[in-house]
DNA sequence: CACATAATGTTTGTATTACAAACTGGTTTG
DNA sequence: CAAACCAGTTTGTAATACAAACATTATGTG
């Protein structure tokens, strides 16, 4: 059945807020950082800092932590394991849905 | 920002049960019923019930409790707003993820 | 008829979790 | 040096996805 198809998915991606993050940081040609994403996606810093923790447990996403000056400053990348992850929700999502126009 | 896309998807559809439920009632000619959306998309009953609760609440999904000899039949049908909150969030997600291929 | 078994949903209890408030550690400014 | 500020993290809470238990009616079976 189509709708089996969205097993496939990575859990993690089947949030708003995360699948924006996945997608800010697909289409980011290098990394990001964490005030960029706060203001861009219009998150707390808490609630962005836990969705980065998770999205990295999941190995979605790469943090790195370095300075700027003697600030710290925490960047964000997406791994290729986090690339090949959106592309499957893309796919699984349009199999799923494509045909029921 | 393309990610703001997201925000005009249905939170309901945020969630990968609810995602399927709408997806095969798109697909279906007709109604769908209680336990054919059990089996197909592999559920309890429990959790397909409360699911269809809030699809119901949110004015996505159509409930229609009929009989079929004497006992009980539920059946589903996507409502017209449910039809175009798919067609919201395929679009959302294609503009918002196509470009990062 | 009486009593078990099954079929169809619903209500409930629980474990997970998304979120923001409060906190921490360091930096700059007055 | 104190006060404000910046960059995140930890924690407390409210929402919720899920299955187990429950309710109701139907169908066998002695």
């Amino acid at each position: 059945m189509a709708s089996s198809e969205l097993l496939n998915v990575h859990p993690a991606l089947f949030d708003r807020v995360r699948l924006a993050i996945m997608a800010h940081l697909s289409l980011a040609k290098g990394a990001v950082d964490f005030n960029t994403l706060i203001t861009e996606l219009d998150l707390t810093r808490g609630n962005l800092s836990t969705h980065m923790k998770k999205l990295e447990d999941d190995g979605l996403v790469h943090i790195k932590k370095g300075f700027i000056g003697r600030k710290t400053r925490t960047t964000y990348s997406c791994t290729s394991k986090g690339k090949k992850a959106v592309q499957i929700y893309l796919s699984a999502v349009e199999t799923v849905l494509r045909s029921s126009l």
